[in-house]
DNA sequence: GCAAAGCTTGATCATTTGGTCAATGTTGTT
DNA sequence: AACAACATTGACCAAATGATCAAGCTTTGC
């Protein structure tokens, strides 16, 4: 392959919203849902350039060239799973304010971050490692789409610290804190389970933690729970 | 080189004390210290199989065979970073508790890990991806040394709690919590910083994460600093 | 001044790996 | 049945990349 057609398919690519690679059997559509398991489970642990489309293919119990029929490149591939994975990613942070008080509304989103990174760490280290590498592929949907969500919690926490609903803070800080802790039980996972022994699979550490990510986020003492 | 040999060498190797690379010369001396810095940032940045000697070679100024004269092979290479990040990362943790009162020994390392997170952000992210993938290299050292010296200071932290002098937690979380926090200033910098628009190179920006980090561990309103 | 030890490099290998292709099989539709 | 669209694969390719090596260059110690 020549050099510059190469470098024509490596240009940094946008995530747009459809694109949908082929697919139209059903045996089709669930071959594409394999693949995408099965390339988040390798990208999550091997990064981008560690991750081999072979291994993925195997994994996903498909031959090389039929996985590369369903995704052109390694790239198409990656690009799919990150869409796949930003969405369940924003859609509970979007959700956040939507009723109840703050407080609720604040353990609401704890707990199910908690659970999200109970259930699907890999999505939570495949974000993380997009990061890592400097958002090359997600940057927009950064500065884009959670921005102005970001924005908009800013200014509803702000509202609720100003009634005095809940303790003053900045509110970014905030923000980030609840994704760092929550976040970090599946990111470290390995570390933690080193060296507590144990898992967000237990109901008792899952809770635990919860209790603790919402004193640090609610203050001290939320006897609720 | 035949496949058998290459498996040997690839076979996981434990990190060991010394094995020093060479180097005699202060020339020599030099540019090791070169060569770890350039493969720091290029494997916290790529990953392992991401990252490519040559590259690393280039960021020192050196040809990628001098390279592999200091370290005879990329995996040597990565092992070495690693080790001399592992220094920098456990140590203030081990210093944790020297004297003074539980207050003051956890502000002194949350903003240690802070400055650490915004001077080396780059070690951090290294330790994070290095976990994410699963440890394979420094699962002893989390095993072994890190687990005594979190045992260590769990006790010192209920002895605390016990006291009434800091808030009563599970330990292991309030240590994750301070981990968590601090590194993901380092690790999501990018993400904070395009949602922000401010670093922990910006004082100001540093001294309102230190305190949001204060008041998630210690509990509300420290009126200190 | 000179030998020995350390350092540097251009050229070159061997392997890995993302990607292609022609040929073949399978499924669905009329 | 037969045609078309979709799916699958073995064989293969070209580029990238970790690693080697022989030959030359510097520095150090005596």
């Amino acid at each position: 392959m020549p050099a510059a057609a190469k470098a024509m398919r490596r240009k940094r690519r946008e995530i747009s919203p459809a694109k949908r690679q082929r697919a139209t059997t059903q045996a089709g559509e669930a071959n594409i849902e394999r693949i995408l398991d099965a390339a988040l489970s390798v990208f999550s642990r091997e990064g981008f350039s560690g991750a081999r489309v072979d291994a993925i293919a195997n994994l996903a119990r498909l031959s090389k060239p039929n996985l590369l029929y369903y995704f052109r490149t390694k790239e198409d591939l990656y690009l799919a799973v990150l869409r796949r994975m930003l969405d369940t990613w924003l859609a509970p942070f979007d959700r956040m304010d939507i009723g109840d008080d703050p407080h609720s509304a604040l353990q609401n989103y704890i707990t199910m971050k908690l659970m999200h990174a109970r259930d699907f760490p890999e999505a939570s280290r495949l974000f993380a490692m997009e990061i890592m590498r400097g958002a090359p592929i997600i940057e927009s949907v950064l500065a884009g789409e959670l921005k102005e969500m970001v924005d908009r919690k800013v200014v509803v926490l702000r509202r609720w610290m100003a009634a005095g609903l809940i303790p003053k803070r900045d509110p970014h800080h905030l923000i980030f804190m609840i994704w760092a802790t929550t976040q970090h039980y599946a990111d470290f996972s390995k570390q933690i389970e080193t060296l507590t022994g144990r898992t967000l699979a237990d109901p008792a550490f899952f809770a635990s933690a919860r209790r603790s990510v919402f004193s640090a986020v609610l203050g001290e003492a939320k006897k609720a729970d």
